[in-house]
DNA sequence: CCTTTAACTTACTAAAAGTTAGTAAATATA
DNA sequence: TATATTTACTAACTTTTAGTAAGTTAAAGG
């Protein structure tokens, strides 16, 4: 019965999930929702953990789904801005929600987790 | 300024979204809201395309985290029922709204893909 | 005493995700 | 002349995650 939801390919949550719940998709998200504009290396020097390669194929997924829009100045050294499109926008209240409900739970989760372990 | 987001073990949204984000947790936790009592073999036969092996291991860490709880009856053969707990539920809301913007954006997202793929 | 059943567990394999280091390209500056 | 700048891409490698298949447990029924 919803054994749909388990097929990747055509279920809507599944394929959503796929790419907000990777490593960094919803941080870049998050992160572009405050900075309106931010380059490449601004983004890279913001989320310092991330690699080049990393924070490099994320943004094309998002860009992809049109989440986040390039736009690339034809110059050199390469200048290239990342910004949120609508659809990225609209998603962001769903984020902030699971956000806020992570922050809220964040300290009694690891107490459960802290008392499950022993 | 962000760093601490990306910071997996003191950032509550990372810490979180690794346990919602992954494979099967999101979609078990739908499937108990909905069913609100099931055993691990309803579940399996539920969502058939997960092994036994990862079935285990989610439910294992949804109850870590006390967002389901697993009931034991002495019997033999075993019976245990899962259920989700309040923090679980209290969860369902926020999934569920991202699970309706999934909904409405996922044909849009899917042509977006596939003009970005040409 | 052998099979059945439910809920796992273990050992192994395969696939996905992430890391690190190196490369490119035009111009401005040291 | 050499070097830094900026945004990538690529290749080689390591780590993490997921999947498969077989085994475990324990009581009851034939």
């Amino acid at each position: 019965m919803l054994n749909k939801f388990a097929d990747v390919e055509n279920c809507p949550i599944r394929n959503i999930l796929d790419r907000i719940g990777d490593k960094w998709s919803m941080l870049i998200l998050l992160l572009l929702n405050e900075e309106q504009v931010m380059r490449f290396n601004e983004i890279h020097k913001s989320i310092d953990s991330i690699s080049q390669k990393m924070l490099s194929s994320t943004l094309k997924s998002l860009e992809a789904d049109d989440l986040v829009q390039r736009k690339i100045y034809p110059e050199i050294p390469p200048k290239v801005e990342y910004r949120l499109t609508e659809r990225g926008k609209s998603l962001i209240p769903h984020l902030q929600s699971l956000v806020n409900w992570a922050s809220v739970n964040f300290e009694d989760i690891s107490n459960s987790r802290l008392q499950y372990a022993k």
